[in-house]
DNA sequence: GTTGAAATAGTGAGGAA
DNA sequence: TTCCTCACTATTTCAAC
């Protein structure tokens, strides 16, 4: 569902949703200056028009032991539709993968993979790569600094 | 902080918030086999813990008028510690950038932009690369689909 | 230490002026 | 919009395991 309208108290409520989801109407009301049920309105609003598409935790990858993070281009043997739905899906089920776009470019696919170690990526490939016979070539990118992580998106004009 | 000691119900408790964070503890407790109260104090510890992050809003980029997704792979002219600093703050502050890796391999930093469409990424790509003389190479890379997106991080041990 | 049950406090939802 | 009330959820307390 495109083209929701959202005035710029909707930007701010949002601004402040995608920093902290948990904030209360009451805090977000006296930053954009506008009262509590008003907030809590728009948000009802926001949730029901699938602007807020979904509200989550977001974990700590050292505390759960998620030691290395890795960014691997792929590409595929031929780019025929039932070989890319396969990989989608395969990409969708194994949860090692934590994102994972097609793309336009040398690569077909862009994975962020997210393993405990190097074994546990070195089983990831196998099974991912490896054993799928219309993978030509990826090449792994090892994240030495996740400088900037989030799905926070730009509300603003510019 | 990492070495969070977790047990299997916390496994389950995360895997539901990340999931969804606004599942009320006794949704939880119900599957889990525990009592709201008890989820509730679980939560809590996760959260003081740091294992949960941050709770955050996931907004439907069509609805907020983010047409367009790309993948960019940034190579820097020399890899000095300040010019790496330099660009790590450049993303940090630009909106566009959802997302940043510093990696070892023929890239040096990866880069997901979200924009409202060509033009923006064009000004992007200005402000970003071509004003930044440390900038040696970029290669683009447009999301056709955004397969898998989220940030949600595996707790099985496989 | 953790748990469940009950009581308290806090937040959200809906209506009326 | 603000105010008020009601329903729901979270948090604390406490006794027991």
């Amino acid at each position: 569902m495109p083209a929701v309208d959202l005035d710029d108290l909707d930007h701010a409520i949002l601004r402040r949703l995608q920093e902290d989801s948990r904030t209360i109407a009451e805090t977000i009301g006296a930053q954009v200056g506008l009262s509590a049920a008003a907030v809590q309105r728009r948000i009802k609003r926001l949730r029901s028009a699938g602007v807020i598409a979904r509200e989550v935790a977001v974990l700590d990858p050292k505390a759960v032991g998620i030691a290395m993070t890795f960014v691997v281009a792929v590409e595929m043997e031929r780019e025929q539709l039932d070989v890319l739905d396969t990989f989608r899906k395969q990409a969708l089920g194994d949860s090692a993968v934590q994102q994972c776009y097609y793309v336009t470019g040398a690569a077909d696919f862009i994975l962020v993979v997210q393993c405990r170690g190097m074994s546990e990526f070195d089983a990831f490939t196998r099974r991912m790569f490896f054993q799928n016979g219309e993978v030509r070539h990826f090449t792994t990118s090892v994240v030495m600094d996740r400088v900037k992580v989030g799905l926070a998106l730009p509300l603003d004009s510019g």
